[in-house]
DNA sequence: AGCACGCCGACT
DNA sequence: GTCGGCGTGCTC
């Protein structure tokens, strides 16, 4: 029970009588606000409370009885009745279902995040009233001949039919004025009535498309199906290599609960750049699936939300923050290219989209689909253990092989002074574009060159805010920080000591190579696909569409090429540095990097020609590279696990990081010295550091790191929750924690 | 997150 | 003498 029926005789007028009723505000108090109503109120009802001088929007909560013990936040002090204020007015929007709200507050305990802060994402929508259903006019049955029809009254009259328009329409349609219409509707002729709210969001029909599948895929796609239509909470790896077709497998996942008339939700990494995705979604299911991502405009977003919530979106392909939508029946959720690093939000809220959708299924007893080439070390343990389902794709849709994956070594192969192409590789994209196939540059790293150097005097240019080189783009002539977006104009000297024409470029960024494929590949046409020229979803679409149509046969691209695209002329991949990831000391440097080199790996011979992939790099011997030669990506995943598990890193333990930041790099000392000073002492629980966070200076502030690692058995949430609790922090030093870290920045 | 209170520097 | 800088603290 939430409310409480209770009299209360001293409320200086406020109320004499009504319930206590807990608000959950979208603000970071450590729990709901204690309220006065004078009717029942039930949890999720959506209202408006006074709060200071302001007023809010917040969900009536109820007691958190449902979470794990290790979870329980301790409650603050009740607020006595007669302090109480009263509940404003009552939202008329659909209430948050029960299950988002258990969501909502399993995801705030466990990140050790405000409750309110959670309950935002979820209520990331100019939440007014439902808005007004529109009023159109249509004709009566009433006679013309009872009043005066003048030429602007017939065109109206021939305008309007059977099928309601609005005031403004009707005299668009008729060239006449609105005045026209309300004088017709005075004189009975027109009556006004409710245009039925059209939702944009048509049903997905689960019959529309025929899938063409294979014997493989008819197999898996029945294991999938099974797994929907068993109506509870489960997970399931589809692991297939790239191109073998797990998109249509995994669409017959959500046909079968189309047809058990429960909502879809899909993860993506990276939505913006997924008009292939819907694509494919639209000739399937006839219509294309709901969409949510943050850049989302404020009407298709309150449009969208509240289309979730009264069940008319059916299918949501969304970013990480789509679980938080209000679903009222979701019986499926799928979460593709699940070893993205992309859906661990950073900053707020630090969760794990793959991570909580597996909990958000849990909560909604609905089964779950992992989906990746390349599953993460987390994903295959929860497999080795039993707790997750697998099943494998091995064959490449429409027997195209697996591309040939070969080692450039650099030390042998080494290109001219100044350039970063080796002859190998460059052998192999001129008989590649001399077949009338099209080729690809892979590159990590934005802009011309990631350092600039004097070489009068050593200078290097390096951002005033964070502890990191400033990246040179010179098509734009800006050297700039890729952490703060702190942007200069290249200098023409040298800062420090003036010598002109003294500043080098140091290694390359994706513009040098784009400038050096020019020079070397001189009937090349090249297309460079970075987030710098693939600003928006058209640009991408653009592009993809000239890869297509062949109007180039050069692609020259950062990260973003490594996405699912599918470019049936591709047929050679050039990975300009393999081994770019591997520096830095990242737990997870390798496995990403295989995973990134892999996915990109796969872009090459996915129609008849098959596909070969040059990695040009300077250690061959790593079993990174050793890996992506074999294609033997499960003795590496091996390798990982044999390393990780004795010293308990993830997945084999936890791991809880806690950011100091302060203006001063001394502030940060003491801050972090004082917290190390109180870390708890016991079995199976170490601290790592304090030490300087990899990016030591980010946008200004000076951050210091410690790192909490326990056994699995062991949760890391009371243990941060103790040894922090009795520690001050003043002024603008901050500490942040991060649950399961991904980056280690 | 807002919004106020509060205590020190450059203006009428 | 006041306007206003943003540090600190509170909101059921």
């Amino acid at each position: 029970m939430t409310t409480h029926t209770l009299t209360n005789p001293k409320d200086n007028g406020k109320s004499s009588s009504g319930h206590r009723v807990s608000v959950l505000v979208p603000l970071p108090f450590p729990g709901p606000l204690d309220y006065l109503s004078h009717e029942a109120l039930s949890p999720g009802e959506l209202v408006a409370v006074p709060l200071g001088k302001r007023e809010v929007v917040g969900c009536v909560w109820e007691a958190t009885t449902h979470l794990p013990p290790d979870f329980q936040r301790p409650v603050g002090k009740t607020v006595p009745l007669s302090r109480l204020r009263t509940i404003g007015h009552k939202l008329e929007v659909q209430p948050l279902p029960p299950s988002l709200r258990h969501f909502i507050d399993w995801v705030a305990a466990y990140t050790l995040t405000p409750p309110g802060l959670v309950l935002a994402m979820a209520m990331r929508v100019h939440l007014g009233d439902t808005p007004k259903p529109a009023l159109g006019w249509v004709r009566t049955q009433k006679p013309e001949e009872k009043i005066r029809i003048t030429p602007s009254r017939r065109a109206v009259l021939d305008a309007a039919s059977h099928i309601p328009m609005t005031t403004s329409d009707l005299a668009e349609a008729s060239s006449t004025s609105s005045a026209v219409v309300r004088g017709l509707a005075t004189a009975g002729l027109l009556e006004q009535v409710v245009i039925s709210a059209s939702s944009p969001f048509h049903p997905p029909n689960p019959d529309y498309g025929t899938p063409r599948l294979s014997e493989e895929q008819e197999e898996v796609s029945k294991k999938l199906t099974n797994l929907v239509e068993a109506h509870h909470f489960d997970v399931l790896l589809l692991e297939g290599v790239t191109g073998s077709g797990k998109t249509e497998v995994y669409f017959e996942a959500i046909a079968a609960c189309l047809r058990q008339q429960k909502q879809v939700l899909v993860l993506l990494p990276e939505i913006a750049l997924s008009t292939q995705w819907t694509d494919r979604f639209a000739r399937r299911f006839g219509v294309e699936p709901a969409i949510w991502h943050s850049d989302l405009g404020a009407k298709r977003r309150r449009e969208t939300w509240h289309a979730v919530a009264k069940g008319e979106a059916q299918v949501v392909v969304g970013a990480r923050s789509a679980l938080f939508l209000p679903f009222e029946t979701l019986g499926l959720i799928i979460v593709d290219e699940e070893h993205e690093s992309a859906f661990k939000q950073e900053e707020g809220v630090m969760y794990h989209g793959r991570d909580m959708a597996i909990v958000r299924g849990r909560l909604v007893n609905a089964p779950v689909i992992l989906v990746s080439a390349t599953p993460s070390l987390e994903t295959l343990a929860n497999v080795e253990s039993g707790r997750y389902q697998h099943e494998l794709l091995t064959s490449r849709h429409g027997g195209a092989t697996m591309p040939s994956v070969s080692l450039v070594d650099m030390k042998e192969n080494s290109p001219e002074r100044g350039f970063f192409l080796s002859p190998k590789l460059c052998t192999a994209i001129d008989e590649t574009l001399a077949n009338g196939e099209q080729a690809m540059l892979f590159l990590n790293r934005r802009g011309y060159a990631p350092l600039t150097l004097c070489r009068a005097c050593g200078y290097r240019a390096q951002c005033p805010n964070c502890s990191a080189w400033l990246v040179e783009h010179r098509a734009r002539g800006v050297l700039t920080c890729h952490h703060c977006g702190h942007i200069e104009r290249i200098p023409k000297e040298c800062p420090q000591c003036h010598a002109e024409n003294s500043l080098v470029p140091i290694g390359p960024g994706i513009e040098r190579i784009t400038e050096e494929a020019k020079q070397r590949f001189l009937d090349a046409k090249i297309l460079v696909m970075s987030s710098d020229t693939l600003a928006s979803p058209s640009a991408t679409a653009e592009a993809i569409r000239q890869i297509a149509d062949e109007e180039v046969n050069l692609i020259i691209g950062t990260q973003i090429v490594a996405k699912g695209w599918h470019f049936p002329k591709l047929t050679l991949v050039g990975v300009v540095d393999a081994d770019l990831g591997l520096g830095g000391g990242d737990l997870r440097a390798a496995e990403r990097t295989v995973q990134l080199l892999h996915q990109v790996a796969g872009r090459a011979g996915r129609a008849a020609h098959a596909g070969q992939v040059y990695l040009q790099s300077y250690v061959g011997e790593h079993p990174v590279m050793k890996a992506l030669i074999a294609n033997d990506f499960q003795s590496f995943m091996e390798q990982e696990a044999a390393q990780r598990r004795p010293s308990f890193w993830p997945p084999y333990g936890r791991l809880a990081a806690l950011i100091i930041s302060a203006a001063t790099a001394e502030a940060a000392d003491a801050l972090a010295k004082e917290i190390a000073l109180y870390a708890p002492e016991r079995e199976g629980v170490q601290i790592l550091g304090p030490a300087p966070a990899p990016l030591a200076v980010l946008r200004g502030r000076h951050r210091r790191r410690l790192l909490l690692r326990t056994m699995r058995g062991i949760a890391v949430q009371p243990i941060l929750r103790d040894w922090l609790k009795d520690i001050k922090v003043k002024g603008t030093t901050k500490i942040e924690i991060d649950i399961d870290p991904i980056s280690f920045l």
